[in-house]
DNA sequence: ACACTGCCCTGCGAGC
DNA sequence: TGCTCGCAGGGCAGTG
């Protein structure tokens, strides 16, 4: 599922692709695909316009158009958006099975959005509502903002750490996959109350996630299944993980020890329980 | 403030 | 082989 370094990794495919295309149609196959506004003033508002830019916020692609609205794209679990040159390749006229949404661009090139568990959703954003994006997004881990500081106030609240690092309205990219990966890296249990940190502890979380998230985006994100560049291609960073994924009783890359599996918020989480010991269990040693 | 449930969806692997 | 079932999960609404 695509989280910040895979958002990232289509971010960068696609920005010297689309810059500058101007946008001409677009097709939805699939109406819950675009969660707003409704089909005919999304069209009204993008058609003629420009795409000026492609940023990305926490797990958004953002296509900046020179109007100055924003199309916003969340992949969710199964979406992957691909470039098309249609003067190379045959239009999608075919209604693949997955495909859910058409940007058609000039000239000769499509955006194609494909999805095939329908849960992503494309958005269209205003100059007057995209602020509500920084209201509903906290901070990107990877900005220079994201300081020990900045990351210890985040954690001043009785939460487990797992459930805290998941919410995109404290920290904007994280999912399932790297907040595990971190979580090893940094030895602390997902269930630990954040606010029982540290100030070195902190520190060695922040570290955790900006090393875990930096080394994914090098290896072009993480592909298990779905995942796959703006131009199609697969990540690397699927060989590098050391608890997602991992069989219960597996052993432990850094200490041998059998890997647990629980549910936190209704997600599979796995961790090396001699690496990464509850605070009564420090205690008990 | 926090945790939990169910919903949206489909493919896949396990079990029978 | 062919079926059913549970699981995977990001975000959100609703409940406790």
């Amino acid at each position: 599922m695509p989280e910040l370094p895979e958002v990232e990794t289509i971010r960068r495919t696609l920005e010297p692709l689309l810059t500058g295309k101007r946008i001409q149609s677009f097709e939805l196959l699939w109406a819950r695909t675009l969660a707003f506004p409704a089909l005919t003033d999304a069209r009204h508002s993008m058609i003629g316009t420009t795409i000026a830019g492609v940023r990305r916020r926490g797990k958004l692609v953002v296509l900046e158009l020179d109007s100055g609205d924003l199309i916003t794209i969340h992949l969710r679990m199964t979406g992957e958006l691909l470039y098309r040159d249609a003067g190379i390749l045959p239009r999608a006229t075919e209604r693949e099975p997955y495909l859910r949404a058409i940007f058609g661009l000039s000239p000769c090139a499509e955006l194609l959005f494909y999805d095939t568990r329908k849960f992503g959703r494309i958005s269209l954003y205003t100059r007057e509502t995209s602020a509500s994006l920084d209201t509903t997004l906290g901070i990107e881990p990877l900005d220079a903002g994201f300081t020990t500081a900045a990351l210890a106030i985040i954690l001043r609240r009785e939460r487990r750490l797992k459930s805290l690092l998941l919410d995109q309205q404290l920290i904007a990219g994280l999912g399932n996959i790297y907040v595990d990966e971190a979580l090893f890296a940094a030895r602390l249990h997902p269930l630990r109350p954040a606010n029982t940190l540290g100030e070195s502890e902190v520190a060695e979380l922040r570290t955790a996630i900006v090393d875990v998230l930096s080394t994914a985006i090098a290896g072009h994100g993480t592909t298990l299944r779905d995942y796959r560049s703006g131009l199609g291609e697969p990540g690397t960073n699927q060989h590098r993980l050391h608890v997602y994924g991992k069989p219960a009783g597996s052993p432990c890359s850094r200490c041998g020890a059998p890997l647990a599996r629980i549910s936190v918020d209704q997600r599979s989480t796995t961790f090396c329980p001699e690496c990464q010991p509850t605070v009564a269990h420090m205690l008990n040693r």
